[in-house]
DNA sequence: GTAGGGATGGTCT
DNA sequence: GACCATCCCTACA
């Protein structure tokens, strides 16, 4: 629950210098570097000495290279940075995730191992970010995950720094004279986060493990979500998919102001997030049959 | 606060 | 040509 958490008010940190960037680093896709070949220490001994702290709580490789319902799981409470072309950093932490599992999953567009120019991100290694246009005019981010065409779909954050920023960018979308936007409105749905951190399509198939404009962090002294915090419910806008829109793959944290939809039965249902998920849930997620505490 | 309808153009078949 | 992992605005309770 987020109701006892300190919530940080962290400034617009503007003086940031902008980040000087190695080809190789910008676009993975671009180098016959593999985002594995590129690490932390790596990319660290390129920064000035001011931005290497900024780093130190990146998540790594190994954090996104595990089964898709654990990872969109994990990310609860996760930090996803966006550093802009002038050195701001955008700052959200995530609230609302959802799984798509591929292969049988009919609702994943990697479903029955479909593989398109589109969805490729789906199929590159745990971390590499997805990003596909929705409805012509809005974009949705992904991560992909361990197992063929498995990736989580990241669906609202809370804004924590750069307020001003993304709500800029959010307003630019909008019509003129609408009214202002609340901070809790300003990243409450997928499409929104990737105006309001200024996602564009052009991060499809980068690494969130080694992209210097876009990360993904841990907060330091803060404890992930408690199991009874997190409530899973029917995935959204996939009603079209039959039972596997049933399958209770979305993540969020109860309460939680930032989340785009509450579903008031599921967190009825739900006073723990793994009684929601059946063993037949568990067991098709790409071959673990665990899930792993989030 | 919530429900309903229109807008929009990329992607896939 | 149909579909679509959405958003925004308006109207109403």
């Amino acid at each position: 629950m987020m109701a006892g958490r300190k919530r940080k008010s962290l400034a617009l940190t503007g003086a940031a210098k902008p980040l000087q960037v190695k080809k190789d680093h910008k676009n993975p896709t671009d180098s016959k570097v593999s985002p594995a070949e590129l690490n932390k220490d790596d990319l660290q001994d390129d920064l000035p000495g001011d931005l290497q702290g900024d780093l130190q709580h990146r998540l790594g490789e190994e954090f996104f290279n595990q089964p898709c319902i654990s990872l969109a799981q994990a990310l609860l409470g996760k930090v996803l940075v966006r550093r802009c072309a002038d050195g701001t950093e955008l700052r959200g932490r995530i609230v609302e995730t959802e799984a798509y599992l591929g292969g049988e999953d009919k609702a994943s567009h990697s479903s029955g191992g479909k593989r398109t120019k589109r969805n490729a991100a789906m199929f590159m290694a745990p971390g590499t970010i997805y990003v596909y246009s929705i409805y012509g005019i809005y974009l949705c981010m992904n991560v992909s995950s361990e197992g063929e065409g498995a990736a989580v779909l990241l669906r609202s954050l809370e804004p924590l720094q750069g307020h001003p920023v993304m709500r800029q960018l959010r307003a630019a979308k909008r019509k003129e004279g609408a009214q202002q936007l609340k901070d809790k409105e300003l990243c409450n749905g997928p499409s929104k986060l990737c105006q309001a951190l200024n996602i564009p399509r052009c991060f499809d198939c980068r690494h969130l493990a080694s992209d210097p404009e876009v990360w993904l962090e841990s907060e330091p002294n803060t404890n992930p979500p408690e199991p009874q915090d997190i409530v899973s419910a029917p995935r959204i806008g996939i009603e079209s998919h039959g039972e596997w829109a049933k399958k209770p793959w979305r993540f969020y944290l109860r309460g939680h102001p930032c989340v785009s939809v509450v579903n008031k039965e599921a967190e009825r249902q739900s006073g723990n997030v793994m009684n929601n998920l059946g063993p037949s849930d568990v067991q098709s997620d790409t071959g673990q049959h665990k899930v792993k505490r989030a």
